[in-house]
DNA sequence: ACAAACCTGACTAATTCTGTCAAGTATTTT
DNA sequence: AAAATACTTGACAGAATTAGTCAGGTTTGT
């Protein structure tokens, strides 16, 4: 029941795209800086968020991304399906799940995994980033500590 | 945003426990058969849920398992957090976490994870075995076809 | 033309997950 | 007491996934 980093380091980077809302596209590198992420793997990310129709990338010198929507119309739930997949805790659950779980109608657990996963879906697109812009305006964040070596494997970072 | 097959064969094996409740203990090899999982992998499974306190385990001949107290006090909530570990949607954000987020206090998406993991935890905790159990009643659910072979790893599974 | 910046796909090292195996220990029936 | 049944424990290996890197592209503003 955890997250991956794609998912984590998704929502970070939206951040501050999102805090440049209106103000031109923001360059990865700086997107990068700012949250403490591999340019390259940011890359990754950035694509599929791009894919997903939440980004829109500008090319060239001052080039960068910015959202294709405004904040309140980008909830964390959008997020976390561009990178992470479709919400379902069970691989039976998925869209296009034809090689469904082999005890179909007559499964125990099926309607558990549903309910729950949409109480999650619920959850998450609660949550816009007009909310999180809102809770750290003011705020004026300065960006985290540079740390010699992350903990292994994405650990210890939210 | 998926479940192992640990918490996903527990809640299963449980179910058949449950659906024992008061008549003694079931064999592991029983619910094994059930619910087509393989014996050594469920011995482990059980374990571990023993030593949880969710079941308690009755040797020798006739022996087996038995659920530690009424369905109606066992949520899949308990289920899950004793297979899968606590529900923390982040690393940093589990119990213990000494070594969280480099990002502390200031973390723009701590309070995020933290709060869809609330949401979580409440939906799995909604749901206790008291309410599988009558869902299931009367139906007397013919177990599973076999299959020659598995999906590989834990795929097409509830 | 140049440089800033995004685009794409291949690749690998680490980690986690799934499931197996083997050698126990405990309990009850006969 | 012996045998049968069942639980206990820990080590282990193969597969899948994830995280992150790298090496090239291509596009576009000045």
């Amino acid at each position: 029941m955890k997250l991956s980093t794609k998912g984590k380091y998704g929502v970070r980077a939206l951040f501050e795209i999102a805090r440049n809302y209106g103000k031109g596209p923001l360059a990865i590198k700086e997107i990068a800086e700012r949250q403490r992420i591999s340019l390259s793997y940011l890359e990754q990310i950035l694509h599929r968020l791009g894919k997903a129709g939440i980004i829109e990338s500008v090319r060239g010198p001052h080039g960068g991304y910015e959202l294709a929507r405004k904040p309140v119309e980008l909830t964390i739930g959008d997020v976390v399906r561009a990178l992470e997949g479709p919400i379902a805790l069970s691989h039976c659950l998925e869209p296009g799940a034809t090689d469904g779980c082999y005890q179909a109608e007559d499964c125990v657990a099926r309607m558990v995994w549903s309910k729950v996963g949409e109480k999650i879906e619920e959850a998450l697109d609660s949550i816009t980033f007009e909310q999180l812009l809102r809770q750290y305006h003011g705020k004026d964040r300065e960006h985290p500590v540079h740390r010699k070596k992350l903990v292994a494997a994405g650990k210890g970072v939210c």
